[in-house]
DNA sequence: GACCCGATCCTAGCACCGCTAGACAATCGA
DNA sequence: TCGATTGTCTAGCGGTGCTAGGATCGGGTC
């Protein structure tokens, strides 16, 4: 059995390479340099090898949003665990969510912007992403205020940081602004 | 002189020929399914002559975007005139904007989410856009309140609804609650 | 009216894409 | 030691955006 236990951990400890190749690729070069053949030479492997990880780049894609949801669930849940006060929370909740996004586009594109195949809001949503959300909705939903559903103000301050986080990235709007930007919307759509 | 002036018109009458083409395939089967081939075989023209009216893909994109934006730009103007009170005034823009992403998702598409290759918040913006913000602008600045940048307001005011608008339409966020997500956004955001 | 020449358009093809069939080699179990 | 199974690779399919170069058509001039 050992053997075949040694061909599992290798298998694994390939896919975990192909994720995060293709997730270097992405941050390096954009999405569109992430082609299946390039993402073979990198990893020293022929083209077909990754069609017996994954069914298509599509699913590549998925995977790489999974581990970035995973990550950012965790940094927001530190942000808001280290303030003290709803109103500091609340604002480095925001601040967190956008660094993220600034600092990982190509993950964020990946969890938000392109198809990865992965089931959003229903039951069968993966962990990790239903984790992130859940995340937001831990430090959020002490702010809602009264008669405010929880979640459906999640969902909108959520909303609100994601606009600000692609508009800005794709020069939509101008950068320098973002500290006052995060202001007004904690100031304006929290209840503190 | 005649002769010429003949020839322009049907130059510019091709010209819109293809943008009204790819913006319809577009609609029908998303982006894409617009490649050069397809586009070209509906126009009944080959594959070369968009390249003698465009310089690739992008720009027949940014044409559909700039399109688009005029015709957002008539549409917020005319909801925001026929409401009364600064209220009713934000609400029924608002209403308006994502009514025109969900009605129009390929325009939307190619105004916000894809790469027309077209400047935005720069002095070379195209006017369109300028305007189109500029009808934002001049709705939401009346209830930015005391000592906040209205242009800022604004912003932040369109991020949320270009965050719903997205996020609802990739299956982010369930459908159903949109009016009640904008009346939330409407009461905390707007000093009214 | 005939001819030339420039504008216009198309055929054919480039390099690349995601994905897969089928040949081949290495490894395992009997 | 041999057959079967597993794993990997080469080669290729139909598609993409884009372009070079040849054919054709029509207006302007003699």
């Amino acid at each position: 059995m050992s053997v075949q236990e040694r061909k599992q951990r290798e298998r694994a400890e390939r896919e975990r390479l192909i994720v995060a190749t293709a997730r270097e690729l992405a941050e390096q070069q954009g999405w569109d340099a992430v082609t299946t053949r390039r993402l073979a030479e990198r990893i020293e492997y022929s083209q077909p090898v990754l069609y017996s990880h994954f069914r298509g780049k599509r699913e590549i894609i998925g995977a790489v949003a999974l581990e970035g949801a995973a990550e950012m669930a965790t940094a927001l849940r530190a942000a808001a665990s280290v303030a003290d006060g709803p109103r500091a929370r609340v604002t480095a909740l925001a601040r967190t969510y956008l660094d993220f996004a600034a600092r990982n586009p190509a993950v964020y594109d990946a969890m938000f912007q392109l198809d990865g195949g992965l089931a959003f809001a229903k039951e069968e949503t993966p962990q990790p992403l239903k984790d992130a959300f859940a995340a937001l909705l831990d430090s959020l939903g002490e702010v809602a205020g009264d008669g405010v559903h929880p979640g459906r103000f999640t969902e909108v301050f959520w909303a609100a940081l994601h606009g600000l986080a692609t508009l800005t990235r794709a020069g939509r709007m101008p950068p320098e602004d973002t500290e006052q930007r995060v202001e007004l919307l904690v100031d304006r759509l929290a209840v503190l």
